[in-house]
DNA sequence: TCTGGGGTCCTAGGACCC
DNA sequence: TCTGGGGTCCTAGGACCC
């Protein structure tokens, strides 16, 4: 048996943790540089708020509705998602971390002590609700994609208060007629549409269809799709928990950069992440890609991208940050307002068994970056960093209703005050 | 003033080579 | 008369997810 545990429009409930008097009014968060909107909470919801528009678009609306605007809080969401992460983990004997406020898990040996599933999701919700102030949802199913979608319906669907579980055909059945094509796990807007197409109308429709029909006119993702909402598992558990084929840190500015030193400034911290992400998963790269772009919205829209190959892997922040800096001189050009620079690892391989290169001297210090990490991990993300990274990053972006970092900065400490 | 997210994987089509 | 293949690598852009 597998489970999703999801949180609740995580960045808007993460905002009222600490915030109890927004608890009963519509909350939306916005991304880097309040761009667009990414969560909308609960109540929100009640008022139409569409996700990902830009958000000067529907200033007004919300506005006139009184709704809370926050800015995105990624200090406070990464604490109050590793806590979240730690309670539910103790409800199975396996889980993997999918995205910063879900988790799938998979029962082994627990499985011959769980009487109730739906008990036992409630008990999981419960406790995150106790300890941490988050309303999650919980969903069962004999695949990842069908534990996907009992956690859609434990959600969106009435008569599930926060917990469904899928046990055999008649239960999926239920849930996957009331399901929307674009719900499925895999399945977009585009793939809804054609489907559409076929005559298909719900999530039941798909799983109905013949899995190798689907594998030739589509693809073997959504073949694959297809098998698991039929009950069978294609994604192993440990396929679930692959390592990234590739890995990117992307942004964009806070206010349009036309000078060469800030673009260079930019890219090193990105590169700095890059090789960060890599330690983590094991992984050196072999291949990195690097690209700086105008804002697709203006006229003469430039992007340029390089791909550099290293002749011996790395993970190692220093090499990474130094080649991106090289290369950022090709990148730039003058008279552009840069809006997007970005760095990607995008062929890699495991630190176990790295190339080493016949010809050239590696450079590769492992165990300082090891160092470096423990600090950083201890003290805070760059208490330790290069000195091309920069001390003001004035690049930084915009977030204009930021909430105080309640749990990493002691300064922000909530403070119970008495009379 | 003027605004438009970030990350990962996949694939179609072109370039190049023999 | 006049035609003409197939594999690999590269890259930009698409699709999807949150």
């Amino acid at each position: 048996m597998y489970a999703l545990v999801d949180a609740v429009a995580f960045y808007a409930s993460a905002e009222k943790v600490f915030d109890p008097s927004i608890r009963d009014k519509p909350v939306v968060v916005l991304t880097n540089n309040d761009g667009c909107i990414c969560a909308v909470c609960p109540i929100a919801r009640k008022l139409n708020i569409p996700k990902f528009q830009p958000y000067f678009k529907v200033r007004d609306y919300l506005a006139k509705h009184n709704v809370v605007i926050r800015s995105s809080n990624y200090e406070l969401y990464a604490d109050l998602s590793e806590r979240m992460m730690n309670i539910v983990g103790r409800f199975a004997d396996n889980q993997h971390i999918y995205s910063i406020d879900e988790s799938f898990l998979h029962f082994q040996n627990y499985q011959l002590l769980i009487k109730n599933w739906s008990d036992y999701g409630l008990q999981i919700r419960q406790a995150v609700w106790r300890e941490l102030k988050l309303p999650v949802g919980v969903g069962f199913g004999p695949t990842p994609t069908l534990a996907k979608a009992a956690n859609h319906a434990a959600k969106k669907l009435p008569g599930f208060n926060g917990v469904a579980a899928i046990h055999n055909d008649r239960d999926s059945q239920a849930i996957l007629q009331q399901m929307a094509l674009q719900d499925v796990w895999g399945v977009g807007s585009r793939l809804a549409k054609k489907l559409q197409l076929m005559g298909m109308k719900s999530a039941a429709d798909l799983a109905k269809q013949d899995a190798k029909m689907i594998k030739k006119q589509f693809s073997v993702v959504l073949a694959r799709t297809v098998q698991e909402l039929q009950g069978t598992s294609c994604l192993s558990w440990d396929a679930v928990r692959e390592n990234k084929k590739e890995i990117y840190s992307t942004r964009s500015f806070g206010q349009r950069v036309m000078h060469f030193a800030i673009l260079v400034e930019a890219l090193v911290n990105h590169a700095v992440i890059v090789a960060r992400k890599l330690r983590k998963q094991g992984s050196v790269a072999k291949r990195i890609l690097v690209f700086a772009a105008s804002s697709r919205h203006e006229d003469n829209y430039y992007k340029k991208q390089l791909i550099y190959d290293f002749s011996v892997p790395t993970a190692d922040s220093r090499i990474l940050a130094q080649q991106v800096s090289v290369m950022a001189v090709q990148l730039f050009r003058t008279n552009t307002r840069f809006y997007k620079v970005g760095v990607g690892a995008i062929e890699l391989a495991p630190t176990a068994n790295m190339q080493l290169s016949l010809f050239s001297q590696n450079q590769d210090k492992p165990e300082l970056m090891k160092c470096l990490d423990a600090i950083n991990q201890r003290y805070g993300q760059d208490t330790l960093k290069l000195v091309s990274q920069g001390q003001h990053q004035v690049w930084n972006m915009k977030r204009h209703f930021l909430s105080p970092r309640y749990t990493t900065h002691w300064q922000d400490i909530p403070k119970i005050l008495c009379d």
